[in-house]
Parts: structure tokens; C-alpha cells; sequence
DNA sequence: CTATTGTTTGAATCTCGGCTCAAAGAAACC
DNA sequence: GGTTTCTTTGAGCCGAGATTCAAACAATAG
């Protein structure tokens, strides 16, 4: 009774639809995704799509999922990166790695797109509130190291200035990928910038 | 050469159905709607929803409009019905107005959902433009009036706190539209207050 | 090799919603 | 009454995209 057959290898090939997924709905946006814009950026057909995703809100879940994932990577890589002697230069990293880029960011414009399903979607919802919750731990650890060596003395508890940290992001950056003219990348980091200097009470910054 | 006919009243049914409209998205979003959906909610044929906007995009754009004006009003209206003598009261007042409620709120929802289209739509880039260039306003002058009357000292500029106040709004109701489980609605409310109180050196806030 | 099962394809079908349009209805004017 | 123009309707047409599916193809075991 043994089985024989063709061997499954169906988690590469769903990665390279997970990463198909995730450029086509950042060229076209969610509203307009079609299931063959994903298999061709996949360069695969149509039925290889459904043979993997029958329900495509599972691939865009999963989308969503793997843009978390890399986008608190890179964070943490960012403040991870400067110099461990230099709280101020790590919390300014960390600001820095927050904000959409002047040109049209992809990972940014992605995320965005993918949070409008929170309020509809429980998966999309609890995938946000997860993001929120380790950016927001990124940066109380930050202000705590800060605190603790002397650097910076905190206006309030670290865990609060956190939150005001990613929500002041959250705030600017829905601001800079919708195109709001009267607010530039430059012009908003410097604002987050000045509240930072202001709670920390660090002029380094 | 005397004209004939019946005289058009267009502006009455052209508002009925921006109000339908605005409902309709409320309920089932931008992505989910249909003509249908407009038609009944305003209890006409769908016919008639082409009649007067053969494009469904000024429908909508004309929705935003609504909402923005309307929003504006009601945080205006919010600001001017508090004691003018007491800053700090108006202040109050206005923070208050500029979150989402705990129920689902339809007017944030609406306004969130429709700024969606910013990123890919510069009509919608423009309302939302004007509407955050508008709410610093009302918050520029909250603030000056606070100063100049000795109640409020401000950290910086009144221009520039009011950006993050309204960034703040911004960035705390995004997630409370998107249902972001660990940040409860008097939580945002209780955290933006207490930026308030620091940047303002306003105790009584 | 054959058998067996996993994988891929793409043309045919199905479905939904936008759009057309001819006809009917309504209001003003003669 | 009749005429003219604006308005409304809804059935039917149409296309875009999802979904199905039978057949072809591939890898592995025996």
C-alpha cells in the first residue's frame, strides 16, 4: 500500500505567489487586483492561482502578513544598525525608518492598502493591531535605553511617548501616500523630529 | 421663440443621491458599490443615478465634498459652542470631536474610506488636502487664542503643534476605524489629552 | 517501463454589474 | 385640449473577470 507520485512543493510556489500578489496589488491597488495580473507577475496561468489560493482573500491575507513581517524587520534593522552608544542616533533611525520616502515607497503604499480591509476583515484587523503593538514596543525600548543611560528624560512613560511615536507616523505617512500637496516627507519628519526632541528633552536629536 | 418644458430641478436630486451615495459606501465600502445600491437607498430606479451622473467618480468626489464640509462644520461648531472664555474647554472640545466614537462612527468611516481614493485620484488628494490644511487652521487659532490669553505656553509654534494634534487625530482614529483591538477609543482620547496637556504646559486640560 | 498522484494549462462557461435605449410619465406652456 | 422638454423607468445587451474542468504534463515509486 505504499503511495507514490509526484512529491508536494507547494510552499515555494505559494511564496512566489505571495510575492506576485503583493507587487500586483501595489501597481493596481486592491480594488482593481485581478487573478490575472497575479499569475502573470508570477508568470504562471490563471488555474495555477486557484489551484493554490481558491479563496484569493487567503493570498491577500497573506500578503498582508509577509509586508508586516518585513516591514518590522526592517525597522528593527534600522535601529538595530546605528550605533548602540547612541540612543539618540538609534531613535532617529527609528523615526526615520517609519516615514514613506519622497518618491512613491512601495512598502509603505502596500501596507496602507492592505490596513483599508482591517475594518471589514478580522484577519486584516488583528494583522494591524499586531504591527501597531511591536512598533510601538520597538520604540518603547528605545526610550528606555535612552532614559536609562541619561540621554533622554522622558515627558512621560516611555510606553505612552511610543504610542504617540507611531501614531504621529501613522498620521503623516496616511498624509504623504495619499499626496497630500501641502505636506512633504521633509516637512513631516521634521515635525515628528521636533515632538520627539520635545518628550525626550534631547537638542541632539 | 418662447421656450417650453418642464423646468429642470436637478440640485434637489443630484443631493439626494450624494446622501444616498455617502450611505451606501458607508455600508458596504467603496469597493463593494453598485449603482443598484445608490438607487435604492434613494429610492429611485438605477436609470436615474446615470441621468444625473453618467460618471459614477463625480458621484462620489461629490460625496467627499459633502463629507468634508459637513465634518468641518460640525468640529467648528464643536470649537464655537464651548465658553469662549475657557481655551482650555475649547480645546477640549475640539480634541473630543476629532475622534472616532466607539460605535462604528459613520462619518469617520465615510471620510477614512473615501481618502483611500486620494492616492490614485487628484480630486480626492485635493479634499483631503483641504480638509487637513482646514482642521490646522481651527487648531492654529485655538491655540494663539490660549497664548495670548496666558492659559496655554506653548512648546513651539502654534502652526506646528497643530499639525501633530491633527496627525495625532489622524493616525489614533485609523486605527480605531480599523478596529485595532489594543487601542481603545478613551485610550487614544486619554493619550492625545496628555499630549495636549505637555505641549500646551495646560494642566487644566 | 507502468502506475499513481501532484501540477499546470487554457478554453468554455457562468455571473455580476455597468450601460443603452425606447417608451412612458410629468410638468410647464400654448 | 396639444406640444414641448425634462425626467424616470426597467428590460435587455454587453463585457470583464471569476470559476470550472477535462486533458496534458511531470515526478517519483516500484
Amino acid at each position: 500500500m505504499g503511495k507514490a507520485g509526484r512529491p508536494r512543493n507547494q510552499t515555494a510556489r505559494r511564496q512566489a505567489l505571495v510575492s506576485a500578489a503583493g507587487r500586483a496589488i501595489a501597481e493596481r491597488g486592491l480594488e482593481g487586483l485581478r487573478i490575472k495580473d497575479i499569475a502573470d507577475a508570477a508568470g504562471v496561468s490563471q488555474g495555477s492561482v486557484l489551484y493554490y489560493y481558491p479563496e484569493l482573500d487567503g493570498l491577500v491575507l497573506e500578503v498582508h502578513r509577509g509586508a508586516v513581517e518585513s516591514y518590522l524587520a526592517s525597522r528593527q534593522r534600522a535601529y538595530e544598525e546605528a550605533p548602540a552608544e547612541d540612543p539618540a542616533a538609534r531613535l532617529r533611525a527609528l523615526l526615520h525608518s517609519g516615514l514613506p520616502s519622497m518618491t512613491d515607497d512601495p512598502v509603505h503604499g502596500l501596507l496602507y492598502e492592505l490596513h483599508r480591509r482591517a475594518g471589514r476583515s478580522p484577519g486584516h484587523a488583528e494583522l494591524m493591531t499586531s504591527l501597531f503593538a511591536r512598533e510601538v514596543a520597538i520604540y518603547t525600548t528605545a526610550l528606555e535605553v535612552g532614559a536609562a543611560t541619561g540621554v533622554f528624560s522622558l515627558a512621560a512613560s516611555a510606553h505612552d511617548l511610543a504610542h504617540g511615536l507611531v501614531a504621529l507616523e501613522d498620521g503623516y505617512g496616511l498624509h504623504i501616500v495619499s499626496h497630500n500637496a501641502a505636506l512633504r516627507p521633509d516637512r513631516a519628519r521634521e515635525l515628528i523630529l521636533a515632538h520627539a526632541r520635545a518628550v525626550t528633552g534631547c537638542a541632539g536629536l
